[in-house]
RNA sequence: GGUCCCGUAGCUCAGUUGGAUAGAGCAACAGAUUUCUAAUCUGUGGGUCGUGGGUUCGACUCCCGCCGGGACCA
């Protein structure tokens, strides 16, 4: 059956050529859902075709309408309300529409079937424990590959692990002058912990000798060219360029400790990746870039030997892409590994999930890419995501406000367990499925919590309100699909079946919900075209909030007409099945009894 | 010095090619359960959409200035 929205589009067109002989732009029919206020389901504004009518906004409304009541028989009524053209759709229209989902399942959008999509996030350095931030990165970067899959394309998920560097250099450091030799197991700590315990070490000794060499008079400056903690450390990452055996072994060892641990962390957050890059083996990718760029004139040369680009005529300044000593820079790197994996994968888009602090480093990135006459250049995108704060402010390592991403996952569940207990309503689980329901509905608090939220803007996290487990919330909108379950096995036990006869008659809800359902294409859409999952999270709020108004005076098991209780059976099926794939495409599990 | 982002109810957020009297949740208060899961539902109060101009039939939305907050580039 045809789109409700294309059905009405091309009538408007009709009526418009009919009405006044002229032909409408597309782009100037607006067709939005109907405020609550008023009576419809959809409005057409007409204002912008007064051009063609040259009449008042009501006689035009009046036509129109009047023209879309003859035309279509899925228009059933409508009023006009000054420059607006209220349209009340039939009821056999959504009736229809919840069979052919009861009969073929929800729909399929396709748009995208024939594109790659390549996602890189997470990113994290190997050097500490994911914390807060890293987690918004995650939930962002799976949800957003979720729904682009979900409009047909295909998703490589890629991440590419900071495992080289100075920072790491200092965690190997400490653990070779004051580990002894111990071990993630010997502590018994996560691996990702254990090293991060290391860096925290190195920071804390380091500051203890430029205090010492502050006493002894030096200043701030002399005492951070004097540390020989932080001299041990550079040498330690040179000894790591020329290929130390030891010190290579040391840093495989550590870090295959942090891997360890970030496969936990990975795993309890619902994600994995196709690709896993290493900046190891990367990081001198992009050398051979700038040779040819500077071949052809791209970039130039200071006096000095450092290589630049200039885009003050794009507004921006110049740019470093090769220091004077030949080493890479950030960009350089991130020119050769863009280019490498467009040989590989043929990507039609290339998707960073990255912090909002590096728009210009993605810019630039960017623009130096086309000016390298890369074509697929145009398919790259920075999805810049906002800083997560704290009531406090700003999540700042030095004075420990890091949320660690385990230590805020061990608290959402245990909140859960705690809500779950005190409501008793899963007396008959047994330990292990208990455990798992708690898992299930703390990420799915979490979870919901980060990912409501627009992605561009910065958010606040207040933990006092991201394990709230009312309103708008991961476990309202997981209860409302357990409730739905419980009933349609209630239904099953009690013989009843699903059905859609077509005389029914809708009340105002169950109209509603009908287009709710029906709306999930247009959400989806503009999700994966937006890159913001937000979109997908706030429908499924409100999908779950009008089945919860329905089912409170709405009765189905109860209802003796059986034609009226099949019907809401299928609504309530087709309802659960929504909210399961919604939130899935969010990384949240719908949990079937809690 | 330059570039960019943000500012909506006490708090957290929706409001997306400019559309009607700007919406939710939390918090506060009042109610609903002999009933399909009350992790629910209903109601009340709460707004100069930072601010001043401009564009137009119409601006939270677009443009310019200012104030406040943040980020980035040397």
């Amino acid at each position: 059956m045809q789109n409700i929205f294309s059905l009405l589009t091309d009538s408007i067109q009709k009526a418009i050529l009919s009405l006044y002989s002229a032909n409408a732009d597309i782009h100037s029919i607006v067709i939005q859902r109907t405020r609550p206020e008023f009576k419809g389901d959809f409005t057409v504004v007409v204002f912008p075709f007064l051009k063609y009518s040259s009449k008042t906004p009501e006689q035009t409304a009046e036509e129109l309408g009047a023209y879309l009541y003859k035309e279509l028989p899925e228009v059933k009524g409508y009023s006009v309300v000054k420059g607006f053209l209220n349209i009340s759709t039939s009821n056999e229209y959504w009736i229809q529409y919840l069979r052919e989902i009861t009969h073929a399942g929800l729909p399929q959008v396709h748009e995208g079937s024939q594109s790659r999509v390549m996602v890189e996030y997470s990113c994290p350095n190997t050097n500490k424990p994911l914390h807060l931030g890293h987690i918004r990165n995650n939930l962002v970067g799976y949800s957003i590959s979720r729904i682009l899959q979900e409009t047909g394309r295909k998703v490589i998920q890629v991440n590419l692990i900071n495992d080289r560097g100075i920072h790491i250099c200092k965690s190997m450091l400490a653990w070779q002058k004051w580990g002894n030799g111990a071990t993630p197991e010997s502590a018994g700590r996560k691996g990702d912990h254990f090293v991060g315990d290391y860096y925290v070490l190195f920071d804390k000794k380091y500051k203890e000798e430029l205090k010492q060499l502050k006493n002894g008079g030096a200043s701030d400056e002399e005492a951070e060219q004097k540390s020989l903690l932080m001299k041990e450390a550079r040498q330690l990452l040179i000894k790591w360029e020329t290929g130390d055996k030891a010190t290579l072994a040391l840093w495989e060892r550590m870090n295959s400790w942090v891997y360890e641990g970030f496969e936990v962390t990975h795993k309890r957050l619902g994600i994995q990746f196709d690709k896993v890059y290493y900046e190891s083996q990367t990081y001198l990718l992009g050398k051979e870039v700038v040779k040819e760029g500077l071949k052809k004139g791209i970039f130039f040369k200071k006096s000095d030997g450092s290589v630049w680009i200039d885009l003050t005529a794009e507004g921006l300044d110049e740019k470093l892409v090769l220091r004077s000593d030949s080493t890479s820079v950030y960009i350089t790197q991130d020119l050769g590994t863009a280019i490498q994996r467009a040989d590989e994968y043929r990507f039609d888009k290339l998707i960073y999930v990255v912090g909002n602090e590096q728009e210009y480093h993605f810019k630039v990135l960017f623009l130096i890419l086309k000016k390298l006459g890369y074509d697929w250049a145009t398919g790259c995108h920075h999805l810049s995501y906002g800083m997560v704060e704290l009531p406090e402010g700003k999540m700042k390592s030095r004075e420990g406000t890091v949320v660690d991403a385990d230590d805020l996952m061990d608290e959402m569940e245990q909140t859960a367990a705690e809500i779950t207990k005190e409501l008793g309503k899963i007396e008959n689980f047994d330990s292990e499925k208990a455990k798992e329901l708690y898992r299930t509905l703390g990420m799915g608090a979490l979870k919901y919590f980060i990912l409501k939220v627009d992605p561009k803007k910065k958010m606040l996290f207040n933990p006092r309100e991201s394990v709230d487990f009312e309103g708008n919330t991961g476990p309202f909108i997981q209860y409302t699909h357990a409730r739905i379950c419980s009933l349609l096995n209630k239904a099953e036990a009690m013989g009843f079946k699903p059905a859609v006869a077509d005389k029914i008659v809708l009340s105002e809800k169950e109209k509603e919900l009908i287009i709710r359902l029906f709306e999930y294409i247009t959400v989806i859409q503009d999700a994966a075209k937006t890159y913001n999952p937000s979109l997908l999270a706030n429908y499924v709020y409100e999908l779950a909030k009008e089945y919860n108004q329905f089912y409170h005076d709405s009765p189905v098991l109860r209802e003796e007409n059986s034609a009226i209780r099949g019907f809401r059976l299928a609504l309530s099926i087709q309802t659960a099945a929504m909210i399961r794939r919604a939130l899935g495409l969010l990384g949240i599990i719908a949990p079937e009894k809690m």
